[in-house]
DNA sequence: AGACTAATAACCAATATTTCCGATACAAAT
DNA sequence: ATTTGTATCGGAAATATTGGTTATTAGTCT
């Protein structure tokens, strides 16, 4: 029996998907709240399994904000996003404050299901497209064609050291060092030490 | 109709899965390859919908190098990695590489099938774990509690400038900026403008 | 084979920027 | 009342950036 919870601020959509829900065998779903305001010390006190949260709410707190204060304030249940929107900025947001899945608004009533089943059993719900754009979050940018040497460098420069520490890491003069870093800068188009990093885990170098 | 192609050594597991793909109505199975390098050519030449990959192969390349490669000669199919592994840097090996899924060895027979019409229909299809993992990856390390100010600087920081250029982007002059940085460095525990970017990038400050 | 390019390594010098050490001030929040 | 974020100033030392130059080795192209 998975114990579940919505906070939804459309009334229909809430009083329906929660009713479609309790209706199911292995389901509960007595826990509705219109927004993460009112669901807050009622679900801290009396936790459910899983949470089904609406990201647009009408109230103060959006559902990202929603996901971090529960997290912040120690909740231990799974967290389901549940949108309309698919851009990116909000579904990587969700995951960073600590949501374990996103789902989209029409997504048809078994996949919910299962997919309260599956964050239950800690797994990662998502819908097809979501998890693609997670997937493909990963993908490397170019290479920038740096050579292992300077790939080196560039790992060194990321731990803040100084020219001269770099040099004696990696048993070469500082120097040489120097040439290096000039050559990364230009492969990368960048002309710092901060842009250099920058652009190293922005292209998931490092 | 999708055409499945499998690369996997063993040729009992090989064989059978193939075979059993191959029976679905819906799915064809023929092409079936013991490594990487006997099938570069013939998936490039006549490419499947969706290609099942292991990762530990008993010839030279790897799964792994595998995707990489045929990402590299611009293979258009999807790759699903199939593997008994679970840990965390093959699995973000094999998704930076280009694969979109990841399923385990384990996985049930349905289960697999549903996952190469997913990847078919551009998703990403994982075994639970595995996209929990994922997942996981996007968590937010501490706050580090900067303040507003501190991390408007810190993107600047990241953007190459120097102190002179962010105070005149934030209308500061150049000495608060560098009080800001210095508590930017006390709170980051780190003492250089590389090494703060590196810290906001590896805590998803940025 | 000869020409060419890239990676690696090293040196010198001039200038710009950053870091570290202080100290001060005010408003807002706790 | 104390702390915190914001803002400012000055000086000294350390470090980074940019410019130039040279050399060896390895690989590529014609």
């Amino acid at each position: 029996m998975i114990d579940v919870a919505i906070i939804e601020d459309d009334q229909d959509i809430r009083e329906y998907l929660g009713m479609l829900i309790d209706r199911q065998p292995d389901f509960s779903c007595s826990k509705r709240f219109y927004s993460v305001e009112s669901a807050m010390e009622p679900l801290l006190i009396n936790p459910p399994d899983v949470l089904l949260l609406d990201i647009t709410l009408s109230e103060n707190t959006n559902g990202i904000q929603g996901v971090s204060q529960f997290v912040e304030r120690g909740a231990s249940f799974e967290i389901i996003m549940f949108s309309v929107h698919q851009d990116d900025e909000k579904i990587f947001q969700s995951l960073c404050a600590g949501a374990c899945g996103y789902l989209t608004k029409n997504t048809p009533l078994p996949k919910i299901l299962s997919s309260i089943k599956e964050a239950h059993q800690g797994g990662a719900p998502m819908s097809m497209e979501i998890a693609r754009r997670v997937v493909q979050s990963f993908r490397s940018t170019p290479n920038f064609d740096l050579s292992p040497r300077e790939k080196e460098v560039l790992l060194e420069l990321s731990r803040g050291k100084s020219y001269r520490k770099i040099g004696e890491s990696l048993f070469i003069s500082e120097d040489t060092v120097r040439a290096h870093i000039r050559n990364i800068y230009r492969k990368l188009e960048v002309n710092s030490k901060a842009e250099a990093v920058a652009k190293a885990y922005q292209s998931r170098l490092l």
